[in-house]
DNA sequence: GTTATATATTTAATTTTCTTAAATATATAA
DNA sequence: TTATATATTTAAGAAAATTAAATATATAAC
């Protein structure tokens, strides 16, 4: 079992960075985008996906448009300007973090009392 | 308003972090410490904290012992030996996830994209 | 003296976020 | 015709954290 709890509070940034990538793209694709990129270690399930997707929507973050491609309906999602540029803001708030709880993991372990015996 | 959404689903862990390097510790220096470690980017408020205190001392990882210090009540945390081998296995997780994080928020801005024009 | 600040723990209501699961539907390979 | 892959939506429930308040002592400032 993967450690999945960590993801918390990271999803919402890692679809607004890949939608910073991308013209546009669907939930499915999303989903997919997330596995490969993190050799499946970070699972976007929908769930989860659909969710932050309608919520950036209804804050004007992000467009939709409609698409039939081979008989299935598709949505695109696509970042608006404000979209982007919030993007910008929270990866680059994540990256920060990330690196601040490595610093904070990475202290120790038992700084310092490695000298006994 | 520093981004606290990130610290959702790391905050056990980092616990488990510091408690894994002392002996013991109390709830209050707990929070300190995190604040310290981290210059004030993660705050590990109180409400936060002690249900994660009592849900591990209830999961029989950790074990309490009160003292009066300077007339007022402490209660340290001290990880029992199944609290250590969990503390260790977490803080590894922890941190494969933040390096798969990483990865994925690295790759682009538009990667290739950059030709146009 | 009394006010503010720092230390210290506890608890509860609420909100946010995610998991789990089910429903719906098409295309394609076995 | 069965299984698998593609694709979206929604809802119930659980987990985790936020916010806030209650309680209590020590000490520094005014």
């Amino acid at each position: 079992m993967k450690s999945k709890e960590f993801i918390k509070g990271t999803l919402k940034t890692i679809v607004l960075k890949l939608l910073s990538e991308n013209e546009k793209m669907y939930g499915y694709e999303i989903s997919r985008k997330v596995s490969e990129l993190s050799k499946d270690e970070i699972q976007l399930t929908y769930g989860a996906l659909y969710p932050i997707l309608y919520k950036l929507e209804s804050e004007g973050l992000l467009t939709t448009t409609s698409e039939i491609v081979d008989n299935r309906a598709r949505k695109y999602y696509s970042l608006t300007d404000s979209g982007k540029t919030f993007a910008e803001e929270k990866v680059s708030q994540l990256q920060q973090f990330t690196e601040t709880l490595m610093q904070v993991l990475k202290t120790g372990p038992n700084t310092m009392l490695n000298f006994e015996q």
